[in-house]
DNA sequence: GCACTAATTGCAACTAGTCGCAATACGAGA
DNA sequence: TCTCGTATTGCGACTAGTTGCAATTAGTGC
């Protein structure tokens, strides 16, 4: 179901970016208090369900975490939370083939995402491999593309290969 | 605020588009029928519905449109409609930056779209900007995208020169 | 430690859309 | 034209998330 969402959650990163990743979290509450903001338990919480988050989740998903560590977890507030992250750069979104937010957590290398409609997988899709998109929209166009936020969608090797119909659709 | 997806409705398309539109659209009831679907009064409205639209609509504005002509219009029906009219290929559907659903009514050529997180316009874009891609993706990954489902969001051109905010954000 | 102010939270109402199901009504065939 | 099976509709409940607002509270200055 949405379980591409959460399917590379768990994946340890690459050895050495745990490093930078603690670094970048611990540093939050200056960061916030910087701009005016306000470090609060409920911030400290999702930034918490953060840090052992890898891969992507939907807002839902992180609600649902939260919750277990704090049954007062309020909905609004996490999603209001996860905007303030994002502007702060240590997160970023983008949309499965449904259109819903996948959250990225600071992810090591900027990258858009592939995602098969037919078997629901999805793969990252580092910049070399758009690199003459980007460029060509920047020369073009005068656009500056947000490669986190792109979403390919389509149909896989494998589903091809399987003659059409690969597994069930997933929208 | 949801302006992106009405901006160019009304827009007429190129002479002669017109002609094949109203064909497709005429064949609609067989075409069903020969799938063992119906041709109902809810379906025909909405199909009279878009054949007077161009461009992008969203399925909350068809609804609309639907109410004007037929008040007791039920938004699920029209919805469901919808993804059948996809799957006979006669609409297709990509996402907003909010990544809401926006349908392309019979486009002419096939092609996906580029959004301005800062002002919210929208600009198609053609095979040909993004043929490198689709052929990167074919042969590296065996994978087939989707054009119409493709949406880059990104910065335009004039809110980059603007030195950096050009209009209130969309997202 | 106390007071003050604005950021943030909790909450409830609301939006956009989806889903299950019983009632309706296409449309193929007699 | 009538019958019948099943596709479709209407409807209400539900999901995922957003918004406005009054109450709370972080954090600054005293
Ligand atoms: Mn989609
Ligand atoms: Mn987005
Ligand atoms: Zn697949
Ligand atoms: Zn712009």
């Amino acid at each position: 179901m949405s379980a591409s969402g959460s399917r590379r959650l768990g994946v340890p990163p690459t050895p050495g970016a745990a490093w930078d990743r603690s670094g970048a979290w611990a540093s939050i509450p200056e960061r916030l208090r910087e701009q005016g903001l306000r470090w609060t338990p409920q911030r400290r919480l999702l930034v918490e369900v953060l840090a052992q988050t890898d891969g992507h989740v939907t807002g839902g998903e992180l609600v649902e975490r939260c919750r277990e560590a704090d049954t007062t977890t309020i909905p609004s507030t996490v999603y209001r939370t996860l905007d303030v992250l994002e502007e702060l750069g240590l997160i970023r979104h983008c949309h499965g083939v449904d259109g819903r937010e996948e959250f990225h957590v600071l992810p090591e290398t900027e990258h858009g995402h592939a995602y098969c409609n037919e078997c629901g997988r999805s793969w990252d899709v580092e910049v070399e491999e758009v690199g003459a998109m980007l460029a060509s929209f920047q020369e073009r166009r005068g656009f500056e593309v947000d490669l986190s936020h792109l979403t390919v969608a389509g149909r896989c090797r494998d589903c091809r290969g399987a003659g059409g119909t690969g597994e069930a659709a997933v929208e």
